[in-house]
DNA sequence: GTGGTTGCAAAGGCTTTGCAGGCAC
DNA sequence: GTGCCTGCAAAGCCTTTGCAACCAC
């Protein structure tokens, strides 16, 4: 599920009229297994709604974001690339190649320890991210 | 200490030449306690080497970055942060100001495990971003 | 003297925004 | 009909880069 719940709906999402262009932003970011960016959003939704322009793309995905629906990876100096997947927020960062792996497994609690001894922070949610080089990196720098 | 060793020299940076903007600028990150961008360094640089460019304080904040001295620290839609502290890597993002706020607090192992299950990977490093409000913004919300 | 480094300014890339027209409700 | 939403284009911001002059070694 690329959503919090199976059983979203598309108007239960901080978004006030269900137009054609945030229909198809929608359904792209619903089904992209990678972790795209806004322009890879774009030519996506533009094979559907060809007149549809960056801006909205950004607008949408910036909706979404708000509302928890989307989960913004920045990466120094590159563009924000977006996670739909929302149950697990592991991932290893290239540091050669800036790719986002997603990696699965099971972690500890991190929260409670640090909520209780920070009772002045209104701490959400925590994540953690990897760093190293990818398969394909690792097994280019050793040939 | 904001480096890896109380004992590192300026000139083992992988820096070739120790000019005066260099030392300028490894001066003011490394008493930084903030988590300063680079316009922020490249101001306090200033008051001591009026003519230094923008250019060159980024050039050198890459350079202490590729060699492990700073970590960057992004943020969607904000300018690059970097961290001198390298010897815990917890911070909270607040999701209202963006402020960097530092956490301290023991974490489990939460490399060896994820190592031996991607073999394939060449994991080096693990960071955990808590979410959530600043002390600041939870109180100003509150009120 | 040599070549790494600087300052300047321009360019680059990503993202946001103002506005008039359009369309979902 | 109302007011949110769109497309367009320009602007904004952070960051990088080309180049001639400079200076640490």
């Amino acid at each position: 599920m690329s959503f919090r719940s199976a059983h979203y709906t598309l108007d239960a999402m901080g978004i006030k009229r269900l137009t054609k262009q945030r229909k198809a932003v929608l359904e792209v970011v619903r089904h992209a297994n990678n972790h795209p960016d806004a322009a890879w959003v774009y030519q996506r939704v533009r094979e559907r709604v060809p007149s549809i322009s960056l801006g909205t793309v950004y607008r949408t995905l910036d909706a979404l974001v708000d509302d928890g629906y989307l989960l913004p990876l920045t990466h120094s100096g590159e563009a924000t690339r977006y996670e739909a997947n929302l149950d697990g927020h592991l991932h290893l960062v290239c540091s050669k190649c800036g790719e986002f792996v997603d990696i699965s497994h099971p972690l500890p609690d991190l929260l409670s320890g640090v909520k209780e001894r920070y009772p002045e922070l209104d701490i959400h949610a925590v994540q953690v991210e990897y760093q190293g080089l990818c398969q394909g990196c690792r097994t280019r720098l050793q040939s």
